[in-house]
RNA sequence: GGCCCUAUCGUCUAGUGGUAGGACGAUGCCCUCUCACGGCAUAAACAGGGGUCCGAUUCCCCUUGGGGCUACCA
């Protein structure tokens, strides 16, 4: 049987971490067994679901890679459908209309809380007879109650193995505001008998709705679906990332600078890990890879150190054109006017980010030259006179030889012959803090090959002023 | 409170009926003009108590800890 997996996400807020890599299992499920990915939008809590969450979740799953196999369904758009149904659910006794205001309701709860009863409702309006029913109807706000049936529901989770519940506990639960006003438990299940649905793959939060999922299945003669419930992700403080804070948001890493891959390969590992040892993944070895009998059951805690380090990783592995392309929006417009220039800086950082914001803060002093004191040039206790010499000395270096190849093969060695004869050091600091002006920056081969002569040129020449003037 | 899930280094995890391996992070050393990178090394865990067994981190039970759910949200 054709396996089919969907996400199922309602727009309530912006796609979230956990919603991510939500969506990645299935979509990974869905790879692997070669199956269908669906993209289902649960958007019928109408006060709480808003289009331009809906348009951050299909954009942001788009930007990662992990895009639906067939169009996407909105619940709000399937109205009639669910009419259809609890009509259905209705007329064959397996739900009934409730009269009872949310004030009722809340005394009945606090009554049998105080008793020591497990509160459920009490099943009041259950009895009603079709004429109290249909008179009733016409003055009176309804609900749609499911009439629970009294068993234990057990199912085999491809994580946790054996659960079981007893839906006694549970009581009448309510799967409609009103005809066309359907619930989520009862949305759902419709939904994906309707999409063919073969497992579900989703968050632990969800495990206690199962069985109620599962007896509606039941009463529409539905067939039985597979179930994996994920281990939660959680915050530093063992809580659950909630999606009801705005911070974790999939928007704030992506502006932060990480890379899809490495977004999804820090997300696999939360819960999952390939057999062998490795860790640092592409999509393709996920997919080949992915088992979900190897899903871990206990929740994970999010470790921000760990994404940094793949993404690290995920830059590195890029080719330089790719990178390059995924920086522009992170850097001043003028920075790309000087292709050559551009790629070039982009080159000797490539293995020092950490994310592609950090390109910004740890390049600009090749785009514009920082203001920086006389005082850094000089290695150590170096008298400037002498600093003065070296700097001078390199300068007559880099003026030969050809132009297109700067800085050559010759011009390094004699540098680098001169350094090892006055001190590395001695030459090769104030050389460095001349071009970058700064104490900490990549070597001054580097930013040699990154600045060309005429840059370099008017930079060492800069720096012989200042230390001229330090003379005086 | 009730129901359910869960438990290996700080974190993510591997693993087995014969006491634990990797990764991130941390620390130290090496490389080195600096910062990164890289290399090497060190510290760091089977929650506790009962069983079963010749022997349990591993299997069972209890306790404890952690988490989720307990909506006319999803």
């Amino acid at each position: 049987m054709e396996v089919r997996v969907r996400f199922a996400p309602s727009p309530t807020g912006f796609l979230h971490l956990g919603g991510v890599r939500t969506a990645l299992f299935n979509w990974l499920f869905a790879r692997h067994e070669g199956g269908t990915f669906l993209l289902r939008i649960e958007d019928t809590d109408k006060e709480r679901s808003e289009k331009r969450f809906e348009e951050d979740i299909v954009q942001n799953l788009e930007w990662l890679g992990v895009m639906p196999d067939e169009p996407i369904i909105r619940q709000s758009e399937r109205i009639d459908i669910y009419e259809k149904n609890l009509k259905k659910l209705i007329d064959e006794h397996k739900a009934y209309y409730c009269f009872c205001s949310s004030e009722e309701l809340e005394e009945e709860y606090r009554a049998q809380l105080s008793q020591g009863i497990i509160p459920k409702y009490s099943g009041k309006c259950k009895s009603l007879s079709a004429n109290e029913v249909s008179e009733k109807l016409k003055t009176s706000p309804a609900v749609i109650r499911f009439k629970m049936p009294e068993e234990i529901i057990s199912f085999n989770d491809m994580i946790r193995g054996k659960v079981e519940f007893d839906t006694k506990l549970f009581g009448d639960i309510i799967i409609a505001k009103g005809l066309r006003e359907p619930l989520y438990n009862f949305a759902v299940v419709v939904d994906d008998a309707e999409q063919r649905v073969t497992h579900v793959i989703r968050g632990e939060e969800h495990l206690s709705n199962t069985p109620k999922q599962m007896v509606l299945q039941e009463a529409f003669g539905f067939p039985s679906v597979t179930y994996a419930h994920l281990p939660l992700i959680l915050g530093a403080d063992k809580k659950k990332l909630s999606k009801r804070f705005l911070t974790n948001s999939l928007n704030d890493y992506k502006n932060q600078g990480y890379l899809p891959n490495a977004l999804l390969n820090f997300l696999v590992l939360l819960g999952w890990h390939p057999k062998e040892d490795r860790e640092v993944l592409t999509t393709l070895e996920m997919i080949s890879e992915f088992s979900i009998k190897r899903v871990q059951k206990a929740g994970a805690v999010f470790n921000p150190e760990k994404l940094d380090w793949l993404n690290f990783m995920h830059i590195r592995a890029m080719d330089v054109d790719e990178l390059v392309k995924n920086l522009i929006p992170f850097v001043p417009a003028e920075w790309k006017q000087n292709e050559k220039i551009f790629r070039r800086a982009v080159e000797i950082s490539k293995d020092r980010l950490k994310n592609l914001c950090d390109f910004q803060k740890d390049s600009s002093f090749i785009f514009m030259m920082p203001e920086y004191d006389a005082s850094i040039i000089p290695w150590k206790n170096t008298p400037a006179e002498r600093v003065i010499e070296h700097l001078t000395q390199v300068r007559s270096l880099l003026e030969k030889g050809d132009e297109a190849h700067f800085p050559d093969e010759t011009m390094k060695n004699d540098i680098l012959a001169f350094a090892e004869k006055q001190g590395r050091g001695d030459v090769l600091w104030p050389l460095r803090v001349a071009l970058s002006g700064k104490g900490n920056s990549p070597g001054p081969i580097e930013l040699l090959y990154v600045l060309g002569r005429k840059e370099s040129l008017e930079r060492i020449e800069i720096a012989l002023h200042k230390l001229g003037s330090m003379l005086q």
